[in-house]
DNA sequence: TTATTTTAGTTACACCTGAAACCAACTGCA
DNA sequence: TGCAGTTGGTTTCAGGTGTAACTAAAATAA
């Protein structure tokens, strides 16, 4: 009987998720950022971009998950590099209109490949059955989470 | 055949972790940042040192995943607060011993049971068996991104 | 039509962060 | 001893981040 709560962080769910998926993001990001210098938030625009073309910022910012602030500076980076073409929709100015370049779809095609790569041996490490109850209970756990975040 | 590698953010394990996971820790940060003013940083020192005192600060890196740096400035900040203590360790005078005062003691008692509840509430989503399979699965995806990451 | 509210995107501010440089203390070895 | 290398911890600097305020365009209402 301590009288204090026991949080163990080493075994805390959100802890957990957290310690992973950052080191995780950091490891593919390291590839990126040294080899095409790029940050995690421009690839993940480039990402949705090569995944699905002519779309708004903010339709990037949904499908990415980050803010409008962040893609709003993400797009303005990748614009000054060149990886990126920005338009306007035409039944709605405000709406801007984003695609990779040529050059944008050339970076992509060398880092999509890597990151599918560094995805692909960590679930090496699943079998099949494993592979299918994680999809299943990260999907569960992000709905449960939405619902939460609700309230 | 379009020529390019198909990367569907919202199937990628790594994107779908991150997501999960941080929106996860935001809610939890929220609630102890408003309601307590503690960053991240400062609840995750003070929960690993309210699981285990007198620890020196690259412990508490260790222990909590977080940079030298990031734990540096944590500590400042929670002693300026007075939530926590630090003394020098007698074998090594670079080492700083640390504890929570009895003040972060308080903090502690009171953040410690909302976020294990947080987390109860997104486990009652999991049946037993799922809940089994995702400790497994996190550590097993956990030891092979360290084996990747001292590739 | 005009006035009001909503939405897309940018900018400003204050804060947080990681990398690298730094200092002081310790260790290993000659 | 004493010197080279390592380690614990802090500081600095250059960027990244979220929040809130802002502009322009569109939708809605009167």
């Amino acid at each position: 009987m301590s009288g204090h709560a026991l949080l163990e962080l080493e075994s805390f769910l959100p802890y957990r998720l957290s310690v992973l998926s950052n080191t995780l993001s950091q490891a593919i990001a390291k590839v990126y950022d040294k080899r095409f210098d790029l940050s995690v938030t421009e690839w993940r625009a480039m990402a949705v971009l090569g995944y699905r073309a002519d779309i708004s910022a903010r339709e990037v910012a949904e499908r990415t998950a980050m803010d409008k602030v962040a893609v709003s500076r993400a797009v303005a980076r990748l614009l000054k590099k060149g990886h990126i073409e920005r338009g306007t929709a035409r039944h709605d100015k405000r709406q801007s209109v984003l695609r990779l370049s040529e050059e944008g779809w050339k970076i992509y095609d060398q880092v999509a490949p890597l990151a599918l790569d560094h995805e692909q041996r960590l679930l090496a490490h699943l079998d099949v059955e494993e592979r299918a109850w994680l999809t299943r209970i990260l999907d569960t756990l992000w709905k449960a989470e939405l619902a939460e975040s609700m309230r």
